[in-house]
DNA sequence: TACCAGGAGAAAA
DNA sequence: TTTTCTCATGGT
């Protein structure tokens, strides 16, 4: 991984997009429940499903817990997957809950604590590493399908690296720095949505020629 | 109509 | 061990 280029990557990045402000969330836990319920769905619709737990006063761990699971189904419906996610979610709750809460995940170093939310059933690594960065700021890269897109069309990694080798790769090159990390995957997920889409697989898309962001203004 | 969306776990090969 | 299948709603 070239550290020189991923910086050079997110400049251009930013500069294109601006700043991403993420995670979109109101509270740790918020955005905790958002990494389990935005798996392979579309953000908009994960809305729609925290809306509706937040409508019936539900967003909270112990609330969750609570919930029958027809019920809690019922209101993440709209994130799609509702029967999985409502196992998901709740296995996540009841771990938060066994652990002391959101504060006392404070007092746990961060590999130990990656380690630990690996084996919940339903958080994978992209979602354990979306709560450690997002919610708990701690200084962990978050690998998805936009980022390989994107530094493959690029050229800068094959694809086809296993995550555990993406993570160590990009951190190794960027350093422990929260706020990059956090405003360096959000401008990946804006690029890959508004600009480097899955198809037409372009290689010319993705911060080359054809990528906007490198118009000059003005043009079309 | 077909594809895609801020994956993960289970089952099959 | 690796690959394939399943889960599901909603937008384009």
């Amino acid at each position: 991984m070239n550290a020189r280029r991923l910086r050079a990557v997110h400049e251009r990045l930013l500069g294109h997009h601006g700043p991403q402000h993420w995670w979109p969330g109101d509270t740790p836990f918020e955005i905790m429940v958002g990494a389990v319920l935005t798996q392979n769905t579309a953000w908009r619709n994960v809305e729609r499903a925290i809306a509706n737990l937040i409508a019936a006063r539900a967003m909270s761990a112990r609330r969750i817990v609570g919930l029958p699971h027809a019920r809690l189904a019922r209101l993440l419906r709209p994130a799609g997957y509702f029967n999985v996610k409502a196992r998901r979610l709740r296995h996540f709750c009841e771990w938060l809950i066994a652990r002391g809460g959101v504060v006392a995940l404070g007092a746990v170093d961060t590999p130990a604590l990656r380690h630990d939310l690996l084996g919940v059933h339903g958080v994978g690594p992209e979602t354990a590493d979306d709560i450690l960065l997002y919610a708990l700021r701690r200084p962990v890269f978050v690998i998805d399908a936009y980022t390989r897109r994107l530094f493959s069309r690029l050229g800068l990694i094959k694809g086809d690296e296993s995550y555990e080798d993406l993570r160590a790769g990009f951190e190794a090159a960027l350093g422990a720095d929260v706020p990059l990390y956090n405003e360096y995957h959000a401008l990946i997920v804006r690029h890959a949505k508004d600009v480097c889409r899955p198809r037409p697989r372009c290689a010319a898309c993705c911060l080359r020629r054809a990528c906007p962001g490198r118009r000059k203004p003005g043009r079309a």
